[in-house]
DNA sequence: TGGCTTACTGATACACCGTATCTATTAACG
DNA sequence: CGTTAATAGATACGGTGTATCAGTAAGCCA
């Protein structure tokens, strides 16, 4: 399978005979890898081992890492097609898929990484693109009008995972190491506070950026309200379009 | 420089007498690097051979390549300050930060793979931050809901860059590949629209998505449309706090 | 001017990575 | 049963970050 021609989900593979070894439990495998230790930990040799298969078994299942790490985006998006608990009202349905995709990117904050790599196109990928304008289409705007109210939610919900990742993940893992983390940042902001170069953050360097609540349904509910606003009447199902 | 403690902005190296190497050359180097041919490009024996200087040598001025690659994010963040050209009024204050933010995004990719690593303080982006603080600082809102309404623009913009950005990443940049690839892909979405299993989002998947025009005004209005709404009458600069 | 400190050279080494290649084995299907 | 194809197993190539250590050369201070 060394003759990779296009992405993943654009080849049609014919699937091996397999005896031990499958395409899925590689894919699988290579998930918990991913979540428990980083992307990073996932190797072609790492889930050998962890298979107890050796390396180059794995290219008769999957042609590249590259191909891997698109097998196991499309994997957890699957998980996040709501299908029949899609809610009818539109705002509803778009609150449900963003909370959906948030606490998803929480939950494997690898698939960040790989969004950011090249744009995933899996037929699970696709299935809650799918979605997305699904829930939008009660408000029967035109295709692009509907695509621009999904990229905005989708984008604001991608960011937000975004930054709080790169929030815990600054932090060591290791209690000591976090513990010296800590306190070495601390003294670099509050120092950077009392510099006074950045006055109008001073209280966030005091107190530390982590101590802010939460504000996802925030910044959520104000991209929804606008586009009620604009799209349907206040409390309208969607059916008065245009 | 071996004996690294901290983050690199947290820590206070002492300026090495240097001779023909300087921490900002080879921080320039690596930007320009990455700029050319992406991330994956920088390496530690990638820069030294373009500064034409023996690989560990770096270490002189650098104590870690993850050192380095917060230099050069830190760096392209201090080109995002706007400092006497921010305007006043809050809300084209807060438009400007975020197209300049989305800009330089798009035009220093790379930065934003450093942003999923780990969240970034560099003395910049601390004075970027401060900016975005300033912005909004005329609505005379708490601190809290300050950092809500930055943190919303700010999510919006860097999901919209990285969506953005995975689209142009996706296809090869070589000319002949990318043929190849459009063609693969574009076969394979329209066998997808004609499966019939994504009734909804069939005309993007026959279209093409890059075809959709850009909405990053229409999101980012529609967050400022709200935030207006609720903190400040529609015309006025903010003096009416609460 | 002499000597000490420091920056850089240069080589080597370690443990990892993705993956190409080749041979030998083994199981399943016609 | 014999063929076919999947897997095992080993080895290799060129790449990575970085530790280590010995040698050299330049700058600064006394």
């Amino acid at each position: 399978m060394a003759e990779a021609k296009g992405p993943v989900w654009a080849r049609n593979d014919r699937e091996p005979r397999r005896r031990t070894l499958s395409r899925e439990s590689i894919v699988y495998a290579a998930i918990a890898l991913a979540d428990r230790d980083g992307l990073d930990a996932v190797s072609i040799r790492s889930v050998a081992s962890w298979l107890d298969v050796r390396p180059m078994s794995l290219y008769g299942h999957v042609s590249s890492k590259d191909d891997l790490l698109d097998l196991m985006f499309d994997q957890i998006a699957g998980q996040n097609v709501l299908g029949d608990q899609l809610p009818q009202h539109w705002r509803t349905a778009l609150e449900a898929i963003a909370r959906r995709t948030r606490d998803q990117g929480l939950a494997h904050p690898w698939t960040i990484e790989l969004m950011t790599d090249r744009i995933q196109l899996g037929p699970n990928t696709l299935r809650v693109l799918d979605e997305w304008m699904r829930a939008v289409a009660p408000l029967s705007v035109s295709t692009e009008a509907a695509w621009t109210i999904v990229t905005a939610v989708n984008d604001y919900t991608v960011g937000y995972v975004i930054r709080v990742v790169a929030q815990r993940r600054a932090v060591p893992s290791d209690a000591r190491a976090a513990g010296e983390w800590t306190a070495t940042v601390n003294s670099y902001l509050t120092e950077r506070a009392d510099s006074g170069d950045h006055p109008h953050i001073a209280p966030l360097l005091r107190h530390g950026f982590a101590t802010q609540p939460d504000s996802f349904e925030a910044g959520l509910s104000w991209i929804l309200d606008s586009i009620e606003q604009s799209h349907a009447g206040p409390t309208s199902a969607g059916a008065a379009g245009r």
